[in-house]
Formats: C-alpha cells, sequence, structure tokens
DNA sequence: TCTGGGGTCCTAGGACCC
DNA sequence: TCTGGGGTCCTAGGACCC
C-alpha cells in the first residue's frame, strides 16, 4: 500500500482548537503548559479560568468523534486521542468536499470543531492539517482557500511552493525543536527549502527520520497506514505528586496504585510482562533542595500480568532505591519485555500458587472495576482511611463527566 | 507551596563472540 | 613504528510525537 501517487490519498483530521490555547487566554500572556501557580493571581486580576484534566471526558468524546470519521473510510488509523488518519483511495467524489462532510457531521453530532488536512502521504496529510488549523490567522487568500480544511494535492506546483516557501520547518510532522534549530542555524528556514536539500547529505548529517520525512514531503510514500495498531512495547504510570513526600509508606501507597494500573493496563492488551521499572525522584525545580533520582529495572519471577507479583518485583525495586531524606515530587513504574499471554512458558508445579494462577482472579478485579468504577477492588496497600493522600494528584477544579456519569448529566431548565 | 503523562524509533557505543 | 576484522546483542540516551 502506498500514497505516491496522484490517485492516492491520506487524510488527517484533528479536532484540537482552531485557534490553540483560548485567545482570551493568550492575550493574558498565558502560554502553552505553563504552571499553574505562576499564573494563578490571573484568576483573581482577569476572571482566568482554569480546569483539571478530565480523562474520562476526554475519552468518551474521543470515542464518539472517531467513530463518526471512521464511516468516511474502510481504513482509518486512530493515531491519538484527537487525530485519526483515513485512507481515501479509491474512493469516489471530491476529497475536499468529503472534508468539509466530516466537519459537518462531527460538529452536529459530538459538538467538536475539526480541521481535515488532506495529502499524498501522511506527513502531507498532516501538514495540511496544520494550514487547514491556522489558515484563519493568515492574511490574503490563504484563510478563504485553505480554512478548516486543506487539500495539498490538488495545488498547482507554483502554488504549492510558494505555501512551502510561507512555512517554517518547524511545523513539519517529525521537525522538533533540536532539529529545527540545528536546520535554521544551517540556513534553512522554510520548508521549501527543505525538500530541495539533498538527501544523502541530509542522512549523514541528520539521520534516516529526516530523510524520510523529506521523502514524504516530495509525495514519496515512506510511512504506512496503520489500521490495526499492534500490542504496546511498554506501559508506563508515572506521576508528579500533589505534595512532597518524603517517607517509604507513601512512595509504598503510591508505587503500589502506579503497578495495579500498568497490570490493568497490560491485561486488557492480553500480555505478559518479563520486567518492570521503578523511577522515583525529587524535583528539579526545586533548585534548593537535595536531589535524588533513582530507578531500578527488575525481571519478574515469570512472565506475568497478575497484580501481586507485578507488586513483589515493583515494591522490592522500591526498597533498594529508597532513601530517606528527600522530598520525593514522582514516582512512576513502567512494564518492560512485554508479549503476548498466548506464549507461555510451562512450569513444574512446585507449590506455588501464583504459578498455578489461571488469570480468573485477576479478570474478576478487572470486571469489578469495569462495573463499579475504577478502585473499587484494589490491592490492600493503597488503601487508606484519609481518601485525599498527599501523593495523590490534585483535581480541585475537574469538569462533570457530563457523559459518562450519571450524577453529572447536564440539567436543563425550563 | 506549586511545574503533564504517556508513547515511539533511532543511534552510538560497549560487551562479547570467533 | 606497526597491535585484526568481522559479527551480534544490549543499553542508554536523544530525538520526536500527542
Amino acid at each position: 500500500m502506498s500514497w505516491g501517487n496522484a490517485t492516492d490519498y491520506c487524510l488527517n483530521t484533528n479536532s484540537r482548537p482552531l485557534i490553540p490555547n483560548n485567545l482570551e487566554a493568550r492575550a493574558l500572556g498565558v502560554s502553552m503548559a505553563a504552571p499553574w501557580f505562576q499564573i494563578r493571581h490571573l484568576a483573581e486580576e482577569a476572571g482566568l479560568i482554569a480546569l483539571s484534566s478530565n480523562y474520562a471526558l476526554y475519552g468518551d468524546l474521543s470515542d464518539r468523534m472517531l467513530t463518526i470519521i471512521g464511516e468516511y473510510s474502510p481504513r482509518q488509523e486512530i493515531y491519538s486521542i484527537d487525530e485519526c488518519f483515513l485512507d481515501f483511495q479509491g474512493l469516489p467524489g471530491i476529497n475536499v468536499e468529503r472534508g468539509h462532510a466530516i466537519r459537518a457531521w462531527v460538529l452536529q453530532w459530538v459538538g467538536i470543531p475539526t480541521c481535515v488536512g488532506i495529502g499524498s502521504t501522511k506527513t502531507l496529510a498532516k501538514l495540511a492539517n496544520h494550514i487547514a488549523k491556522t489558515a484563519e490567522r493568515k492574511p490574503g487568500s490563504y484563510a478563504r482557500e485553505f480554512a478548516r480544511v486543506c487539500d495539498l494535492s490538488v495545488l498547482s506546483s507554483d502554488r504549492r511552493d510558494e505555501v512551502f516557501g510561507a512555512t517554517e520547518v518547524k511545523e513539519v510532522w517529525g521537525v522538533g525543536p533540536r532539529i529545527g534549530k540545528r536546520l535554521n542555524d544551517a540556513g534553512v528556514r522554510t520548508i521549501g527549502e527543505l525538500v530541495n536539500l539533498d538527501l544523502p547529505s541530509l542522512r549523514q548529517q541528520f539521520s534516516v527520520t529526516l530523510e524520510r520525512t523529506v521523502r514524504e514531503l516530495r509525495g514519496v510514500s515512506c510511512l504506512q497506514l496503520e489500521d490495526m495498531p499492534g500490542a504496546r512495547q511498554q506501559i508506563m504510570c508515572s506521576r508528579f505528586f500533589g505534595a512532597p513526600v518524603l517517607t517509604l509508606q507513601e512512595l509504598t501507597q503510591a508505587i503500589t496504585a502506579h503497578t495495579g494500573r500498568v497490570a490493568e493496563k497490560l491485561r486488557a492488551q492480553q500480555g505478559l510482562a518479563g520486567q518492570l521499572h521503578v523511577f522515583i525522584r525529587t524535583s528539579p525545580f526545586r533548585k534548593q533542595d537535595k536531589q535524588y533520582a533513582q530507578a531500578i529495572t527488575i525481571p519478574t519471577a515469570r512472565p506475568t500480568a497478575h497484580t501481586g507479583e507485578l507488586l513483589n518485583s515493583s515494591l522490592a525495586g522500591l526498597r533498594k532505591i529508597y532513601r530517606p531524606g528527600y522530598k520525593y515530587a514522582k514516582a512512576g513504574v513502567m512494564l518492560m519485555d512485554l508479549r503476548p499471554n498466548t506464549c507461555v512458558q510451562g512450569e513444574l508445579d512446585i507449590g506455588d500458587p501464583l504459578a498455578r494462577d489461571t488469570g480468573q482472579l485477576m479478570g474478576a478485579v478487572d470486571a469489578l472495576n469495569r462495573r463499579f468504577g475504577r478502585g473499587t477492588v484494589t490491592s490492600g496497600i493503597a488503601r487508606s482511611s484519609i481518601a485525599q493522600q498527599p501523593w495523590q494528584m490534585r483535581h480541585e477544579r475537574c469538569t462533570p463527566c457530563y457523559t459518562t456519569e450519571w450524577a453529572d448529566l447536564a440539567l436543563a431548565r425550563t
């Protein structure tokens, strides 16, 4: 499968707001990902409204949106929570019109504005999407021509050169801040300049990844549509603490909770883990504090998805790396060396009950938590009489779960 | 006081083999 | 003076993505 010629198309849709980061907030000087403590004074002074993230709500709206978009092609790659690729190859009709239809449909049924980018490769579709998102703020014909839905594959070569020449390299999918700066330092500022570079020397001076990106920008497809996502190769859960944590007991609770989460995700993909990685660290932002960061990787006794067995490894690891006297700011657990649970090495029965576990116990735990909510059944270590532990993330300004909790349903006034 | 939480891929270099 | 020439595998770290 390729999108190498003009009859094949790849589409990228994206539901982030047309104007990222909200104009009013930006006018107040709030930057993307600014820490709350730096801007909280604006809440009183300027009426800034801050909200905690609500992953249940996002996940549900994402499912609805991606399901609707998926109706428009037999092949869909879900790329992230708010973004997907569709293969338009062989579909009848005009792609720009299809893009507008998708936008209208998602807006009507989910209420979320989306942007659509169309190109002959995934990288070009992503670029088209970026142009669709930002065109409204650009002068002249740009906005009329490209806003919200942009198809780069129908442009004349002159017009395409104009667009490439007007777009900075850092907007390209795969060019981050580091590569972007190195390119700029080498005098390469626009996409127009980037696509004309010599490929062998580009590969030598940068990497095969950047070479692939440039080939994609030239219309040569190097990235496949991955509509059958494989199992994850690592599963992680980590959090900054809501307040500094000093004791091994609190760290144990946090690591226990994180281990429970990764084990659940592992079972959801029918996997087993052969290694587990635990890390704890102080806050690098608190220069006045003594710093400490340590991690350890521990093989599990056998490839497992059993929370109890994984806890044995993670807590043993934690005890090895814990040092008293530090203000810990973050802890995490990562599962590695993952494999499907269909390939299991047979074992001699030497009286270890976990070796005989058939997965029914964990299956029951997962079923209960699905039905009655996360945390209904957890490890005893993670429990405490006090509801809010200092290590837990704070959720003071969470929005209601409008679409997933009966109690949070919006009320219509009469 | 307070600073996101996940992932992926690639490369260089070290350890080890014959 | 001059100290081989292939390989493989693993890991850490860097870069990117949303």
